[in-house]
DNA sequence: TTCATTAGTTAACCTATGTGAACGATTTTT
DNA sequence: AAAAATCGTTCACATAGGTTAACTAATGAA
């Protein structure tokens, strides 16, 4: 892909939002470093400083928090247009409290503090944009939130095969089990129930 | 109490960020209102749009969820100079998410979208007071995502035990219960572990 | 003061999910 | 192509927490 055009998506996604001119966001852009990472491969790890944020341009991340058992939580998988990275520690200096991975390879822009914030400075369209993606980003913690508490594992699942199924065909299996928060064995019995007989939520009020 | 002291505490708390002039101030209290609630009033409820942010000058407030089976999910606890509402509701004009209720008779300062975003607009260090609440609230809702996920119920309640005795003392057990994400009775159960026999994690490498 | 309500405890039983282990299928590496 | 690693499934068994229900204590209202 030719340079001019690495950051067709990301303009087309902040077009979008209509806050941002064009020479806004060649402005936006020269804050950006481009980079790919191969699958498996960190973007930033629990423990350590998060230097970065960076937006997803290709393939897929996940972000998951490892916990003294050696178990695995995912927080979030970041696809096209999502930004990634431990906000609290890229601002407090703190240490990281989950890692980001590539699930495949992909490509991101990423800036460091010193650039985001003169980005932030420098552009009102950009700092309004990120206050309304850290509001909604919140937003969407406080509901996973109350989902975690309120809905079964076989609930949670039904609805992430409901409302996106594609992350379901992309990703596998085991890490979805790690975002619903239960064991891969757990995931295939609760598929195994609603596949299978006239048991499960998809097969109620059938009578 | 003096009316021009009522807001003693609250220009405590906002001289102690060193953002605020006492002009600043003055400034602020002049978009808010003050009032009182009596214990188990509600401040908002779920599923209603939440009209106003409030801060909590004395008394204490919960905020909870309630699920499609009428379960109770405490997300948390409001004391002094805590701010309340469903920032999603107020900003969105979606329905509240959850509700907010006086455990004790309190006493709040609250303000409508309009005056909120007045003071927001008007105060530059009010805005930045916000933005750093906001980053430290969102924060705070991913740990507890976190904390979920990945401990016990045993170990949550240890936990709070030990970093907020305050709060286990001042709040009722089955709201507590509601905050741990479990019932009163296994609350009854988990402290009788923790506090009798020796098996609980607070009794464990005593060989 | 009495009555009614709310809060906390206990116990027996139930259920969803975890655990550990085995197996075949798939993917990656060599 | 072979070997190694990863992935998904299944099963038997263990466990944390939910459910129901009964009882007592504490609180609040009449």
């Amino acid at each position: 892909m030719e340079p001019e055009n690495k950051f067709a998506k990301l303009k087309a996604h902040f077009a979008e939002t209509d806050l941002f001119s064009g020479e806004d966001f060649e402005k936006l852009i020269s804050y950006f470093t481009v980079t790919t990472l191969k699958k498996k491969e960190f973007f930033n790890k629990q423990g350590e400083l998060c230097r970065h944020l960076a937006f997803v341009n290709s393939g897929c991340l996940r972000a998951f928090h490892t916990d003294d058992k050696g178990d695995e939580f995912t927080m979030y998988f970041a696809f096209l247009n999502w930004w990634v990275g431990d906000k609290t520690s890229f601002y407090s200096g703190t240490p990281s409290r989950f890692s980001v991975q590539a699930l495949e390879d992909s490509e991101i822009f990423y800036a460091d503090k010193t650039n985001w914030e003169k980005a932030l400075d420098e552009i009102p369209a950009f700092e309004k944009w990120y206050r309304i993606k850290t509001r909604k980003s919140y937003e969407a913690t406080q509901q996973k939130i109350i989902d975690t508490q309120t809905e079964s594992a076989e609930q949670k699942y039904l609805k992430l095969l409901k409302n996106a199924p594609d992350i379901v065909q992309r990703i596998p299996q085991h890490y979805i089990a790690s975002y619903l928060g239960i064991k891969p064995q757990s995931l295939s019995r609760i598929r195994k129930n609603i596949f299978k007989p006239n048991q499960s939520e998809l097969n109620k009020n059938v009578e």
